[in-house]
DNA sequence: GTCTATATTGAGATAGAC
DNA sequence: GTCTATCTCAATATAGAC
């Protein structure tokens, strides 16, 4: 819906229950082309044609798979999410303390994967414009996001009001949400995961303290 | 530079003195009709028609005035600031604690004018993108935020090393950026005041205590 | 200095051959 | 299922009348 046309019925080829590996490894190589794009170029400066000629199909091939632009984009966010769910392997995403660990270490991973960064910094930023394929993503990752820092925040000061709770937990991922576009600008500026550390061990101080 | 054309020279008319207080206030008009335009549609999708109409010119008008869309949006940026600094009335911006008083007063006007927060948040995640015409733009801006921060806080905790004073600057500026985010996504998730009060407090305890 | 008209480029999407 | 060719639309920028 990036253009004026309006909604049209899926193709049909799109979303269809892949039945050949062929055919999913093809979808694969587009999405991991889509994720090169977007992150370099922006959604919408990335054009159709860019991801075809890194994916090595045309560009109709791309939308024969994908329907359009926009569902490219949600699919390829969701293949991402998949991807990160795997490096897991069947771990789920861990409780208190634990958590705030992990947190750190993805930021210390993401220091080796600049073009990730930059794909979430930039989609998510972008996503607040009107009409946004990915807005709702978005909104849904922050509801998400948000819940899980809480109940983290809830184990290691239970003394906390909620209140307080619900406002640590959007401070601490705006943090690191904004280091990452400072970071990107330039990369010797900031040092994201000893930040993120420092507002982690912060705020956590300042509950504590708050509810003495 | 957004479309692949090769750079050419600056069109005749674009930046001259302006004679005429008609023109300076047909200038303006355009770069009201820019603010508002790249907040709520984003720079790529952003078109010069529709500042046009905003502003009561045709588009050929904006170029003629600017000379191109990527110049438009540097005046539109350094129009935007010299806004502000008109309304700080000569008055400095202040030192210490009150410069964090003062952060947080900008955040309490921010949320009556949900457009400024748009155009910046947006344009500034566009930033990263390779080739963006207000890279430099942001980059300097972070600069400047960086070190403001650090002189009030090197005068709040001069305790404090730089290293830390440095880190602590990067977080709450970043705290800062990425609440907007959220709270575009979602006005009422959101307490922005009352979460970067946290993180200011938070940080700069935490910086005393480190340094005791 | 401002407009209308047009040139030029590039996008996303469709049709139909293979 | 994939391609080539084409369609439609919209963008920036230019040319030239007024």
């Amino acid at each position: 819906m990036t253009r004026g046309r309006a909604a049209h019925a899926v193709p049909a080829g799109a979303r269809v229950a892949n039945p050949r590996p062929e055919t999913a490894e093809k979808r694969q190589r587009i999405l991991e082309a889509a994720m090169s794009i977007f992150a370099t170029r922006g959604y919408n400066n990335g054009s159709l044609i860019e991801i075809g000629e890194e994916a090595g199909v045309s560009h109709a091939g791309v939308i024969h798979h994908f329907g359009s632009k926009d569902q490219l984009l949600i699919a390829m966010l969701e293949y991402r999410d998949d991807s990160d769910v795997a490096e897991l392997e069947g771990k789920h995403i861990p409780d208190g303390a634990a958590l705030f660990d992990h947190l750190v270490r993805t930021v210390e991973l993401n220091i080796e994967r600049p073009g990730v960064v930059q794909l979430y910094a930039v989609l998510c930023a972008d996503s607040v414009t009107e009409g946004h394929p990915a807005q709702d993503y978005f909104r849904a990752r922050f509801v998400g996001l948000r819940e899980m820092v809480r109940g983290a925040l809830a184990d290691v000061v239970p003394e906390a009001s909620d209140a307080r709770v619900d406002l640590a937990a959007s401070t601490i991922i705006a943090t690191m949400d904004g280091l990452q576009v400072q970071w990107l600008l330039d990369r010797s500026a900031v040092d994201m995961p000893e930040a993120v550390r420092l507002v982690i061990a912060s705020v956590i101080d300042r509950l504590r303290s708050e509810a003495r």
